[in-house]
RNA sequence: GGCCCGUUCGUCUAUCGGCUAGGACGCCAGGUUUUCAUCCUGGUAAGAGGGGUUCGAUUCCCCUACGGGCUACCA
């Protein structure tokens, strides 16, 4: 590669970024961070219509939540800027005269209606309306008008959109690092609208020139604009630009039934499609990966297999091996369903590997709302005795809760299992014994129950299964001497005075 | 409807003409844990269908089926 990579994530703010732009978002980012290349954020908000308030911070934010943040785009090393593309409106009218000079492209003067009529009318024939050559001059157009009544209409301030005018019988030959080669027929090309009548561009104009001016090399971006692919390859013909290399990524998929995953598929099968909630300006809330106690290198890890693998059977990657062995060629052609049992094995593993000081303090925050004043070593060691079975921070309360406090129910069928008169007695004389034990360490303090226990002569269980019930409240948790050693001896008392008490 | 892209276990995928078709998630079973989970071991399960090409096709070509995308003055 002699160029310096460049290469651009490019969503609009329409709403927050969901999970697949995520993913074309990091594929990008691999794929520069791979060529010691740049990588660009550009908003495209050429659509005033669709704009959403916040939506741009979002998109941000959640880069910077992946951490897979860009090197250029608004507010942040701006070379080629401005990055969003409301702000270059000015720069884009320019190339659309010049494709209209070079006879690329030309005015058209169709009101919507007139051209939601020729398709309706086409429709009810059961064809299909293009407006292409084999009809242009039958609209109404600078093609179709003379030269004298164009500039009438221009002058006289009428509403025109400036259209592509795609060529006949050409056939086009367009590359994909991913699909290979793909040939179009530009016959069944239509005109596309390259700018509008409220003097913005279209996404196609915008991008074809943002790219060009800001130097892309490659164009990684999602499926879904392939068949566009046809009309900015003959864009970059007729302004007689280098062309970049594209590639397209395949869609991600709804874990079940039909089509590409979407954002009510989140609500509807209890699984987040966005890496951050989002707080709509109309009062929707949704929710995010983060605030459901995913990490993010799990996310990164889970998203960057799909759709693509190394080809080796490692599965673990953090970033910077993703970097260092991420390859477009290697990336599939076929859609990929989102599977969120599997994302949730990644989250289970990266939580392994966090230390528990460090989970502790996130831990701190949610046993402050139960538990005032716990002391931050005492969380810290009992995530060290839970965390291998949590797999969202969120999990560690109930896995943990009776090492703060005592339990507040019984679980009934243990309950009627374990706890009957035999058992109470036992209980109050292991109370009386657990109170008669030196301070120690936890062998110690094992040792003796155990020991107490066989010289009672009676059988473990019979101990062990109404004590962890007294002490958890379930048939749960880690060891029971660990549960007694951390609460302390009062704790175990009285928790045990609780349980025969309890009719 | 038209155009384009795709098709290996339920899911994510390996295989770049010659394999008992491998791994991971999930699921099932066993073991460890005097609890639950974790963990360990094992198991389950796949090349859409039909034609070619070839000594030999999951792998190359064609057709069909199915899936997906696009078909706006949205990106």
């Amino acid at each position: 590669m002699t160029k310096n990579v460049r290469v651009r994530f490019a969503p609009s703010p329409t709403g927050p970024l969901h999970i697949g732009g995520v993913r074309t978002a990091l594929f990008n980012y691999l794929f520069a961070k791979k060529h010691k290349g740049t990588f660009i954020l550009r908003i495209e908000d050429t659509d005033q219509n669709r704009y959403v308030e916040g939506a741009e911070q979002y998109i941000v934010d959640a880069l910077n939540w992946c951490n897979i943040p860009f090197d250029e785009g608004p507010n942040k090393n701006e070379t080629f800027g401005p990055y969003r593309q409301s702000e270059r409106k000015h720069l884009y009218k320019q190339y659309a005269d010049e494709l209209i000079a070079s006879g690329n492209a030309y005015y058209a003067f169709d009101t919507a209606e007139a051209l939601d009529f020729h398709r309706k009318d086409h429709e009810a024939k059961g064809k299909t309306f293009i407006y292409n050559w084999h009809n242009r001059l039958k609209l109404s157009n600078s093609l179709s008008l003379s030269e004298e009544e164009t500039q009438a209409k221009l002058n006289a301030g009428d509403d025109y959109v400036i259209r592509f005018k795609s060529p006949q019988d050409k056939m086009l030959h367009l590359k994909d690092i991913i699909r290979g080669d793909i040939q179009i027929d530009t016959n069944i090309l239509d005109d596309k609208v390259l700018f509008k009548s409220d003097g913005m561009p279209t996404y196609h104009l915008a991008n074809i020139v943002d790219d060009h001016l800001m130097e892309i090399t490659h164009v990684i971006r999602g499926e879904e604009w392939l068949p566009s692919l046809a009309l900015h390859y003959q864009l970059y013909e007729a302004f007689g630009w280098e062309t970049p290399e594209f590639a397209h990524l395949p869609l991600i998929l709804k874990p079940t039934g039909k089509g590409k995953l979407s954002k009510r598929d989140g609500d509807k099968l209890g699984f987040p499609v966005f890496p951050l909630q989002w707080n709509s300006p109309d009062g929707d809330v949704s929710i995010g990966y983060k605030e459901e106690g995913y990490f993010p290198e799990a996310m990164v890890n889970f998203l960057a297999f799909l759709g693509w693998n190394p080809g080796t059977e490692q599965e673990i990657f953090s970033l910077d091996e993703l970097t260092s062995t991420f390859e477009l060629e290697r990336v599939h052609k076929s859609g990929a369903r989102f599977d969120p049992d599997k994302i949730k094995w990644f989250n289970h593993h990266y939580m392994q590997e966090q230390t528990n000081d460090e989970l502790a303090i996130s831990f701190k925050k949610i046993v402050d709302k139960h538990v005032k004043d716990v002391d931050v070593n005492y969380i810290s060691m009992v995530i060290g005795m839970v965390k291998e079975r949590a797999t969202f921070l969120t999990d560690f309360w109930d896995l943990s809760y009776f090492f703060f406090e005592a339990p507040k129910s019984y679980d009934e069928k243990t309950f009627n299992k374990a706890i009957n008169t035999e058992s109470r007695e036992l209980m109050s004389e292991l109370a009386l014994f657990i109170n008669t034990i030196e301070d120690g360490s936890l062998e110690q303090l094992q040792t003796q129950i155990k020991n107490w226990i066989t010289q009672k002569g009676i059988g473990f269980g019979k101990v062990m299964q109404p004590l962890r019930l007294a002490l958890v409240g379930a048939m749960q948790g880690p060891d029971v001497f660990e549960i007694i050693f951390m609460i302390g001896k009062k704790e175990t008392v009285n928790r045990i005075k609780n349980i025969i008490e309890t009719l």
